[in-house]
DNA sequence: AGATTCTATGTCAATGGTGACATAGGTAAT
DNA sequence: ATTACCTATGTCACCATTGACATAGAATCT
């Protein structure tokens, strides 16, 4: 089973949801630790539904079209449940703005400033997204965000880390950004 | 032109290097933010002839097989500048344990304690490279690593973000750990 | 009236990347 | 002797992912 069957599973874990409204999750919260796009999304969820760990039934809606609801079986539940509890080997990074520092010698420092600030200002940007999901959490899921069973638990935890990230990003850029500058005199 | 390309002209417009050194590289120090198999660096160093970036010629050794040296033409050189010059968008991030963290709430407390500690063991080992390679850059480019016009500074601030990046996910992941201990009781 | 946008589901060609297969001479260990 | 590994370069089938194409009804704007 490839990570993206687990993305959906993750979902389906939690809620109910259409192909749809998971190619709309799979660009916001899980989105930010994996994407897909619906081109990935509908035909896995068909391929789940033949191994048996999602069913599915058609949802009549007034005004927009028909969708196709998803829910986890007890066998897809297992079987995401297993995959949790099983060591991950730690995630390569793929960061084409790291390979551009690799090669940031070569430009002229003005131009160097410039790159360095924008990738900041874009993290900054995801920074405030996370920060607005974290109130979010910590209202609704008040009281329960901290048993360790407990779904808003998980998404509280996954999303500290994208807030730890994205503070480091930023304040790496920043000291990028500061040496350039006096180094630049 | 795909970011594969660039990183082969990173490492071309610092040295000359074979097909085969480039893939060895490409496990460890551009590796970390960027790797590559050597199925995918010949027929791309081949492109990149092609194109005028880069040339070679074959050097005869004895007791190893022939190499094809490559090195950077002025037009590659020219190229990577532009490249390096433009704004890059944020990374993804593409992390199966993240994705895991976030149906953590499915496992049972010690089958969540003892995953969470592989994946800590795992960035230690990581920034214990990563420290490795620092000294490194700080004895041998030591008066030059300091001086955005040279290689050194550009291996040393990305370095810097390696570094940062894993003792912030280190520290992330001994958060979890207590908390999980601290609630599982 | 026409254009655009949103919901909703799907297919398909092309690209990027992995893993296996292939070759070939030298070294080193059992 | 045989196995295994290292240098060195290459190809190829397969899989994952992207972007474009496709359809279709309703709402909204110009």
């Amino acid at each position: 089973m490839k990570t993206l069957s687990y993305a959906l599973l993750s979902l389906l874990a939690r809620q109910d949801f259409s192909g749809y409204e998971i190619k709309q999750l799979m660009q916001a919260p899980i989105g930010f630790f994996w994407r897909a796009r619906h081109s990935q999304i509908y035909p896995e969820l068909a391929r789940l539904e033949e191994l048996g760990y999602v069913t599915h039934e058609v949802v009549e809606q007034q005004n927009v079209p028909d969708k196709k609801v998803y829910t986890l079986t007890a066998a897809g539940r297992e079987q995401l449940r297993q995959w949790v509890s099983e060591p991950s080997e730690a995630a390569v990074i793929r960061d084409e703005f790291l390979l551009k520092t690799f090669s940031l010698w070569l430009a002229d420092p003005a131009a160097a400033i410039a790159v360095v600030e924008d990738q900041a200002r874009q993290h900054v940007e995801q920074l405030r997204v996370y920060e607005g999901i974290k109130q979010h959490i910590e209202t609704e899921g008040a009281g329960e965000f901290m048993q360790p069973s407990s779904a808003y638990f998980a998404s509280y935890i996954t999303l500290m880390q994208g807030i730890s990230y994205e503070q480091q990003y930023i304040n790496w850029c920043r000291m990028i950004v500061e040496q350039l500058e006096a180094l630049a005199d």
